[in-house]
This record gives structure tokens, sequence and C-alpha cells, in this order.
DNA sequence: AACAATGTTCAGTC
DNA sequence: GGACTGAACATTGT
């Protein structure tokens, strides 16, 4: 689930934990919160409040104050591959705590329990949470998070600059969108679909694109954005429900194809995308 | 039971 | 040292 658009809805999420005084924190996943030790992020954060939420690609952070709104440390999430960010209020909750927030179509019985899945928790002073719900357990949270290692924000980055950076390099051109280094938000579904729609090969070189491909490769990566983040996810895509066997490209009906491109599982159509 | 999974990171190889 | 590749990571779902 988590690649930029899905990341930026979770950050959205996040702001509905800001300014609330924070009364304990359940730091005790030594997998998800390393390398700090048990009762050092809730060290930092109980008695203070969260004061802003940003995100660049798909790494999330909020800002800090202590109890005399003093400036404290950066709280770094990141969803890994399937997290959710769940914010409730006392009003709201209805004893659903640890349930998963996202029951599958069509479910109408009670919400499972999960305790187990919320892998951090911030409780607040009013009785509400802040909950990273997260089955697989990749996720991760941690004090000061280090930025340096990711490229330019995929919904930031300008033209010349995405031409210059995706063709550096040798490597396949699915393998510099999927590089956080080189820019940062793009994920599995998003490249395929980006690739798809620019009908390009995902296994091209990057750096024997032509600048017209690169420039038409950039404006097929903004409009797969925006479109995602305006149906809610990436997978919303046109090309995500055909990325299985025996499917056919929904433009042109030749088959679509499957490899390992970037190490990543990668679909594709066998006639536009050759 | 074996394998794939919307992500990151580390070890190994050029 | 830099660039690149593949396996490993923890866990669930098929």
């Amino acid at each position: 689930m988590p690649e930029l658009p899905e990341v930026e809805a979770a950050r959205s999420v996040l702001e509905g934990a800001l300014d609330r005084e924070i009364r304990s924190v359940d730091d005790s996943d030594e997998w998800v919160c390393r390398p700090h030790r048990p009762g050092e992020i809730a060290g930092a954060l109980v008695g203070g409040r969260l004061t802003a939420a940003h995100r660049r690609g798909k790494t999330m952070w909020c800002e800090t104050a202590d109890r005399d709104g003093r400036p404290g440390p950066h709280l770094g999430i990141h969803l890994g591959m399937g997290g959710r960010i769940v914010v409730t209020t006392d009003a709201d909750d209805h004893g659903r705590a640890g349930g998963d927030p996202r029951p599958a179509a069509g479910y109408t019985g009670p919400v499972p329990r999960k305790p187990e899945w919320n892998r951090f928790v911030v409780t607040f002073t009013d009785g509400g949470q802040l909950r990273l719900f997260d089955k697989r357990r990749l996720g991760r949270v941690r004090l000061e998070p280090d930025l340096g290692a990711l490229g330019p924000d995929a919904e930031e980055i300008g033209r010349e600059e995405f031409r210059t950076r995706v063709r550096r390099g040798h490597s396949a051109v699915k393998a510099r969108l999927l590089d956080q280094s080189v820019l940062a938000g793009v994920g599995n579904l998003l490249a395929d679909e980006t690739l798809w729609q620019a009908g390009l090969s995902p296994s091209a070189r990057a750096d024997e694109l032509d600048t017209a491909t690169l420039d038409h490769l950039y404006d097929a990566l903004a409009a797969a954005l925006r479109s995602a983040i305006e149906h809610g996810g990436v997978h919303t895509g046109e090309v995500i429900g055909f990325r299985h066997a025996d499917a056919d490209c929904p433009r042109c009906g030749a088959p679509m194809v499957h490899g390992t491109v970037g190490g990543r599982s990668t679909w594709w159509c066998s006639k536009e995308q050759a």
C-alpha cells in the first residue's frame, strides 16, 4: 500500500494528532523502533506534543515540543511495505483499539482485534491515540531520522532535475525510478504504472534515453502521481489490475508479460513496451 | 507447503 | 570508492 500517494494521505491523517499532550508512548517493539531501546522514544516524547507533520518521498516525520513548548527531537515514521497510520479521539474510538483499519471490501462483521499489529502507539491525555498499524512489521519509527540519502520528492522534482538524475548511471530505467536517492516516493506499482503510461520498457537503459523520452516519462509520472492521489492510492492506476498472469494490456490487448527488473516483480505490455 | 508481497538495507561483485 | 545486484529482513496471504 504505501507509496508516495498513500504516505501523503497518512501524513494528512497525522495532522489530527498534532497539538495534543502526550501521556504515554508504547515503543516496546524493538524491531520497529530499532536502534532505540524500549523507553527511549517514550522518554523523549511524554509530556510534550507533536507540532507539525512532514513528508519527503515515503518518509514522514513530526516536529515535537516538550512540556514547556521548546523544540524537541524529530519523530520519524516509515510505513514500510504495509503500514498504516491510525489517529483516534476518545469520542470516536468505540472500543476498536487495535482493530484493522481496513476490513476487506464487503466485510460487514465486527472489526477484528489485532492489538499486536499496533507496532507503535502514542496515547494522548484526551484518551485518543496515534498508532502505527503494520501487520508485516517492516514499518519503522525513530528519533532524528536521516533524510540525507533521499533525493527530491517525486511530486516536487522539476523536469530538468528529473532528466539529469534519472539519466545518470547505467541501470534499467525502472531501477532509477525506484532508487530513493534519485527521487523519493516512487514504489513498485507506481513505477510500473508510469512506464506503462509512457509506453517505455522498464529495462531500457536510463542513460540511453533521449531528452524527449525522459520528458515524456516525467509527464507520465506527474500524471500518475496526481491521479493516484486524487483517486485514493496507487492501486487505482489503469494497469495495476492487469499485473497478473494471462492478463492483456487494457490499451492495446497484447499480452502482459512478467519479469524481474531492478530487483522487483515487474509487469509490462509485450507490444507497447517492447 | 512453497512462494510472492505496494520497502529498505546490507553483503558481495564488478 | 562508486555503481550495481541479489539476498535478507518479519510477517501475512495465497
